[in-house]
DNA sequence: CTATTGACCTTCT
DNA sequence: GAGAAGGCCAATA
């Protein structure tokens, strides 16, 4: 398998994620072999950040709340962004146990 | 060029 | 069970 850039691997996995669903930092880093590299993986969304290529308002923690959401431009953004698509918050907190979907491990 | 931080997670103590 | 530290990759100061 060719190993590109990082950051490609990563909007790669974020681009074939599912619309109404969620995943998390750590799934997408245990997905590219590195569980620990999750920080970098918060890194690559952020180069997209604005782009609508890539929904980098689908990925969030791993507890499910939106910790980038001050990165979008308007807090409430990233919620409106997933509202829209069918997600369901619980709180300030994205349903995972519904909406979670997990990476191809490659 | 070196050091620190950053949308985090896992594991040890 | 809770707290602290380490680790990953890249960008910025």
């Amino acid at each position: 398998m060719m190993e590109r850039d990082f950051f490609e691997q990563v909007w790669e996995i974020v681009r074939q994620i599912p619309r109404g669903s969620v995943t998390t930092y750590g799934h997408i880093a245990a997905a590219l072999g590195t569980r620990s590299a999750a920080r970098t993986v918060g890194w690559a969304l952020n180069a997209v950040a604005g782009r609508t290529d890539i929904p980098a308002h689908r990925v969030v923690n791993r507890c499910g709340e939106l910790s980038g959401r001050y990165h979008f431009g308007t807090p409430t953004l990233m919620r409106e962004l997933l509202e829209a698509e069918g997600v369901t918050f619980d709180g300030d907190r994205v349903r995972l146990d519904v909406h979670l979907w997990i990476p191809p491990v490659r």
